[in-house]
DNA sequence: TATTTTTAGTTAAACGTTTAACTAATATTA
DNA sequence: TAATATTAGTTAAACGTTTAACTAAAAATA
């Protein structure tokens, strides 16, 4: 039978109370009473039932980590980094981490999860772009709710999110100082907060370095970020201006499906063309040449959603605070010097 | 405040028991005092308590699913899909799904997650190879395990496997139908049993069509499957074999990392060689040409895990049974009929 | 010294279920 | 009809914690 807080106060010799102080490092308890504790819990081996816990604490020691069922099977592994990020965390923090994902066409009166039903959480974070509709339905729970890499149209919600605008920038700057003028920008799924501000930091590298790009250069559309989608806008692009001789793809997919249109069409890359993409996955190191890409820390978007969330539910912080992950650019051989 | 049993109770004029025995299906309650409690809980929307339930139950209503991180976060969302199909066979059967990642190269002594440290799980479900160091620390908690798509060298365990050898045999029965003989095996991480069955399938498959393979066609080697090994190994194939028009590609990276190579050597897929890959993912379908694959049922193992993991919980089934899910030749471009 | 304050604990109630043991009413049998 | 069995519930204890309220002993103060 796994040990109680009975067996290790019988053990230590004191009352269940008093462990149950140690265990919260309640100052009340003297240094030597506490170390005989501990020392009791550590040879029984007792950790506390969550069971016992939390029918008294009103707590659930969950946190639910929802994401589209799209997403969470994208290929590249890039929420299930983040789900890492947030489970180590967690598990740091003696949380666990419920995982449950949602469909995207997620409509008023669909079912929900499991744990929210029951009502078997203390938070909430959303990866991703979810449905409005979802995060009202989630509203009555009254638990609090952090976002990842998505601002709802409504929004009031403490979020991760990713320096986009820094990271359109560093992209286009970085082809800007490889001499540069004709880049172009295709992005799918443009009604997404992040690739309009990738677009956004785009515009603005290029206003800096006063450079006007004619029409035709930016080719978006709101479908999925996908490698179809990627093929077929670097296809619209070419068409309307044969001398483009750089492409910022708002995220890797899209840059594979680019970069496999450039090569269908006899171009080289990056003799002809230069390709930066975004996002860093390892898919952007296998394929040829390697993409030059801007760098979103996603283990680190995980662990500080879960910090955000738990500041909330220790009162910590207020439940409107953000943070902002940084991005790096990674120079590989995609991308080099225009020929003069 | 969520509502308790007491405020079912009170809203259903009966007592607490009452409801309880109306929640767990018992007899003993007659239908019209049955119908008037489910009324009073639908009202109410009442769930009851895990903590109040495990408390006293000693259940915990959770699984265990744990995977090694580099299986996790691999590019093709293979584990992804299996999870999934547990969730949802779970979320059915009224249980949580406890996603955990451990190292792969984990050792004695290192850290288990929380879940399993705290007892707080009914049974555990393992995804794919793990270390048998791992396996081994769960012992001491008794209670039962299902892995997925994995025999340890010890056994004994209830499993859900891969019809591994029927595919190898499905995979190269499609290229000798097709009229090739030199037909090549492809295979890394070798040492695992279900890459050594689907050679087995490979072999039987020759017997049975009469082809005596000569040397060199069989190429493996114990590292990880992926498409660099897979470039790697097509290398060595066709470096003692020029005469090969067919190759069976042990799982789907690997497929790519040949496809690769043979482009990259200046021959054509399928014009001079045939491909078959394992295990059907997305990237299959995007890959040019198409990969004709062997499908396996990934959400169907995850929900088979489930359901052989409550079948010993709930005592309906020993403890040794295992489940073999079925495979499927997927004809696309990759593979054609010989030229006369 | 007598009183008050502080320290370092202990006692006991509460959390929301499950379930064995009990009971009152009704039905069956001798 | 009296005794027994069945039906349809109810009562109450137990599960393992947390924590407010209490207390005895020691320290500080008047």
């Amino acid at each position: 039978m796994r040990p109680t807080i009975k067996d290790v106060a019988k053990a230590a010799n004191v009352s269940i109370a008093t462990v149950s102080l140690v265990i919260h490092n309640n100052e009340r308890i003297s240094t030597k009473t506490r170390k005989k504790v501990l020392r009791a819990i550590k040879e029984l081996n007792y950790h506390p039932s969550r069971s016992a816990r939390g029918l008294v604490s009103h707590q659930t020691g969950n946190i639910g980590f929802i994401i589209t069922e799209e997403r969470f099977l994208r290929t590249e592994p890039f929420y299930t980094r983040v789900f890492l990020g947030a489970e180590f965390e967690a598990r740091e923090k003696d949380y666990y981490v419920l995982l449950a994902t949602i469909d995207s066409s997620f409509k008023e009166g669909d079912p929900l999860p499991r744990f929210i039903l029951e009502r078997n959480f203390d938070g909430i974070i959303i990866a991703g772009k979810v449905p409005t509709t979802f995060i009202d339905s989630l509203l009555k729970y009254k638990r609090p709710i952090v976002l990842i890499d998505f601002i709802p149209p409504d929004g009031g919600y403490p979020n991760v999110l990713i320096n986009n605008i820094k990271g359109g920038m560093l992209a286009t700057e970085h082809l800007i100082n490889a001499g540069h003028k004709n880049i172009a920008f295709i992005g799918g799924e443009i009604s997404h907060p992040s690739i309009m501000e990738r677009l956004r930091g785009y515009n603005l590298a290029l206003e800096k370095a006063n450079i006007r790009n004619g029409d035709g250069l930016i080719v978006t559309n709101d479908e999925y970020l996908s490698r179809q989608n990627g093929y077929k806008s670097a296809g619209r692009l070419f068409n309307n201006r044969k001398d483009v001789t750089a492409i910022f793809a708002s995220n890797n997919a899209t840059a594979v499906g680019v970069m496999q249109y450039i090569k269908d069409n006899g171009y080289k890359i990056p003799d002809d063309v230069s390709l930066v993409g975004f996002d860093d996955v390892e898919a952007d190191l296998l394929i040829d040449p390697p993409l030059t890409t801007i760098r979103v820390p996603k283990v680190e978007m995980g662990t500080e959603a879960v910090r955000l969330l738990l500041d909330i539910l220790n009162n910590k912080s207020n439940s409107t605070k953000s943070t902002v992950v940084q991005v790096e650019l990674i120079i590989r051989e995609s991308t080099r010097a225009i020929k003069k």
